[in-house]
RNA sequence: GGUCCUAUCGUCUAGUGGCCCAGGACGUCGCCCUCUCAAGGCGAAAACACGGGUUCGACUCCCGUUAGGACUGCCA
């Protein structure tokens, strides 16, 4: 049998953390397996669902990588089928009609609360006469005895039929609630693995049922443990950034998104780092974990900065220009990007810090730093920035090689170590203190831009020599 | 309240009865390297929730306690 899985949003936020790993692990179920892997928009409930959600969704999982076989299929679509089979179920009995109006039971639910008994439905409209001209809402029938399946992820969990109460299947507007469209919808799609949240562990006995009353195969169940907060509670908006499209702001890397939900909550061995194509490879329902983890922002940090660290400087050219821009200069036609991505990509921890620490190989004119210009920029300590700016514009290959022969020459013949060289350089060229290595920022600075500067430093330390 | 799920270092986890006085990774701390900052190398501190069983032997199996989480909607 082909495998089928399926990932079934609800358009009423963008995609956060969760739902991204849900996604992750579904595609990543099909895509070993040779399955297909389904996307649909469970937009049954019209009043919450939004356009710019679907949107916002479907662009996270496009940046994630995540594509999808069939769909998306809208379940706003598909009301009538809906609704046909809960007419049908009517008809055979295995619903009813409920005449309780929602605030009825609203209330018997909150007394139900407040005398400490379970605030379940009572079953009251179950045996009782059709009353034509009323509105009414269907249940469903749930029957006695118990329901079990087993679990991919937890195993065999077993429910007694009554702990769970028959369930509005039509609303009194005959839409559809969300347990018959998922039912209907899996088994009309064909879905043979149900990979969904814990959250829905309650639901599933009762998506079986009514897969029963249908007379429809029952596909496998598996249910991922919760991503929680550092609180330990379920992820949500105040744990700060919990859509995946915030991370791609942030100058996450795709890579180590991926790679960071697939340990959330799935291992193999002792490995860390993973690709998209080995996780398709290595993943298994089997090594899913059973508990649920918090998340834990560091070590994404240390992910990103791993990818940021190994993948092509050229790769992250367009994330580059991209996150420049947000800070102003526009370099996308600047040749030198490439070149000042290598020298920068073994420090940044983001895209977005990359681009920060850029910033100085784009201005126009250096801003010193007050401190790193008091303490380097004086006269004694670059004194030798006229024999370096003569040997560098002598340079005929201006390369990282070159720049350094430069610098030794000078080292060599006045016996200095790097260091009195190297910072007033770093100071003269960037404005402070740190920088990527002195010479490979040299070269990618480009010579007119280096001897440009050491110029400006040296007036600059004339004219503040002039002044006391 | 009821139902269900879960329980190894601060965090993510390895471990499927003896290989474990518990391994890896992030983070933390120390040392080394060093032109600054990183990166890198080396090292350290740090955990089997508790109580009963089962067994020659339990982190591993069973039961209970405790703790956390989810669900309990004419939301999904």
């Amino acid at each position: 049998m082909i495998i089928r899985t399926r990932f079934a949003p609800s358009p009423t936020g963008h995609l956060h953390i969760g739902g991204a790993r849900t996604a992750l692990f579904n595609w990543l179920y099909a895509r070993g397996n040779n399955g297909t892997f389904i996307l649909r928009v469970e937009d049954s409930d019209v009043q919450r669902s939004t356009e710019e959600s679907i949107t916002a969704i479907l662009d996270g999982m496009r940046w994630l990588g995540l594509d999808w076989d069939e769909g998306p299929y809208y379940q706003s679509e598909r009301f009538t089928e809906y609704k046909e089979r809960a007419l049908w179920l009517l008809e055979k009995g295995l619903a009813y009609r409920c005449y309780c109006t929602a605030d009825e039971l609203e209330k018997r639910r909150k007394k139900a609360m407040d005398e400490g008994r379970p605030p379940m439905y009572d079953g009251r409209c179950r045996e009782g006469e059709e009353r034509p001209g009323l509105s009414f809402a269907v249940r469903f029938r749930v029957p006695e005895g118990e329901t079990s399946f087993v679990d991919g992820v937890k195993g065999e969990i077993t429910f007694d039929n009554s702990a769970i109460e028959d369930l509005v299947i039509l609303r009194s507007d005959h839409t559809p609630t969300y347990n018959l469209c998922v039912v209907v919808d899996d088994a009309s799609m064909g879905i043979t693995e149900v990979i969904r949240g814990d959250d829905h562990i309650n639901n599933t006995p009762k998506q079986i049922l009514l897969y029963r009353a249908f007379g429809f195969p029952i596909p496998e169940f598996a249910h991922l443990p919760m991503i929680l907060g550092e609180d330990r509670t379920r992820l949500s908006k105040r744990h700060g950034a919990t859509s995946v499209m915030a991370y791609k702001e942030l100058g996450i890397l795709p890579e180590a998104l991926v790679n960071y939900l697939a340990r959330l909550g799935w291992s193999h061995g002792d490995d860390e780092i993973f690709t998209l194509a080995e996780l398709r490879k290595k993943f298994s329902l089997a090594s899913v974990g059973k508990s649920s983890g918090v998340f834990n922002k560091e070590k994404l940090l240390w992910l990103n900065q791993h990818y940021i660290k190994t993948k092509s400087p050229s790769s992250l050219a367009d994330i580059f220009i991209c996150q420049t821009k947000k800070l102003g200069p526009d370099v996308a036609d600047d040749s030198r990007v490439v070149k000042i991505i290598s020298t920068l990509q073994g420090r940044s921890v983001t895209m977005a810090e990359m681009a920060e620490e850029a910033l100085f190989y784009f201005k126009d004119t250096v801003e010193y730093e007050e401190k790193a210009a008091r303490k380097f920029l004086t006269p004694e300590k670059t004194g030798h920035f006229q024999r370096l700016l003569t040997g560098l514009s002598e340079l005929p290959e201006f390369t990282e090689e070159a720049v350094e022969s430069v610098f030794t020459a000078i080292m060599e013949s006045e016996g200095l170590k790097l260091g009195k060289l190297a910072q007033p350089v770093r100071v003269a060229l960037t404005g402070g203190v740190v920088s990527p290595g002195i010479f490979e920022t040299i070269e990618a600075m480009g010579k007119d831009m280096t001897i440009r500067r050491l110029r400006d430093a040296m007036k600059f330390v004339a004219e503040k020599a002039a002044l006391t």
